[in-house]
DNA sequence: AATTACGTCAACCGCGTACGA
DNA sequence: TTCGTACGCGGTTGACGTAAT
């Protein structure tokens, strides 16, 4: 069709720049054409999003980065976007190739180092699940797809969640011998009532509100309590996180907050 | 100095999804 | 409801630079 592809020259990147600066980019397609570039609409969004665009942060990443990236990959696997969602001039693109080319070889080396010691680490989910997609806990899916979830994967989450800040290299170590009820503490039906563990009522009122916020963004009944140990922890603020984030990132802190039901309650 | 191996990263490809006709 | 189009995402490729031999 006559479309250039490969490395953007120089030229190329003016125009882009000039173009979308004085008309922005609503159709990426007619963009090229608008804009007297011999490229696809497709080759123009991915030179913007990932290397043009004025918010973009250059340069290697930091420790701080690194550490923030392999947290978030152990809650959400390869969804990139996700994860560059939640650092700031950052791409997925970029965040993609770090972990490939830094972070992975990190975890491996660690993990090699570990075994040595008679500990077994959690591998990454992206390996083992490279979509990202077929297991995470999306908004809008199925409540059959919500309970192909078993506790064991989940207890294999809540160590990872629980224990990955503090360990070297933020690797999750976890003993084989672990028992599941142990780090996945079974919860009884007072778990699910109105009353709080602390009995404080006005702090129950508050979070029944609470609750009530958050609600639409489960498919099963959320209770105060629930709702009292999301927005007492710390990890709501550390990515800075809010309601309109994944099911799965609050999947997670529901596991780490008490436990999860029985599956046939959800 | 030449060659090979390896690491990095920008760009491409294919697929899934959202959305409008 | 179906179909076509546009877009976004994740996986992969390949060009380039650098280290090792």
């Amino acid at each position: 069709m006559g479309l250039k592809k490969g490395p953007w020259t120089a030229e190329e990147d003016q125009l882009l720049i000039a173009f979308i600066r004085q008309h922005g980019h609503g159709n990426w397609r007619a963009l090229p054409k608008q804009a007297g570039l011999l490229r696809c609409g497709k080759s123009c969004r991915l030179r913007w999003t990932n290397y043009l665009k004025p918010d973009i942060k250059r340069g290697n990443f930091n420790k701080e980065e690194e550490d923030t990236i392999i947290n978030l990959h152990e809650m959400l696997g390869n969804r990139w976007s996700a994860i560059a969602a939640r650092l700031s001039g950052r791409t997925d693109n970029e965040i993609k190739n770090v972990w490939h080319t830094h972070l992975k070889k990190r975890l491996k080396n660690y993990q090699s180092t570990s075994n040595t010691k008679g500990q077994t680490v959690t591998e990454p989910k992206c390996d083992s699940n490279s979509s990202g997609e077929s297991n995470t806990l999306n908004s809008g899916f199925e409540s059959s797809e919500y309970a192909s979830v078993s506790p064991q994967d989940s207890s294999s989450q809540l160590s990872s969640v629980t224990d990955l800040a503090g360990l070297p290299n933020n690797v999750v170590i976890k003993d084989e011998s672990m028992d599941t009820s142990e780090t996945f503490p079974q919860i009884d039906e007072s778990f699910w009532s109105e009353e709080l563990s602390t009995g404080n009522s006005t702090m129950q009122s508050d979070f029944a509100g609470f609750a009530e916020e958050l609600q639409f963004q489960f498919p099963f009944p959320l209770s105060p309590s629930m709702a009292a140990s999301i927005g007492t922890m710390e990890h709501v603020n550390e990515y800075n996180f809010n309601i309109d984030d994944d099911m799965e990132f609050w999947y997670n802190l529901l596991i780490k907050a008490g436990g999860l039901p029985e599956l046939s309650k959800i």
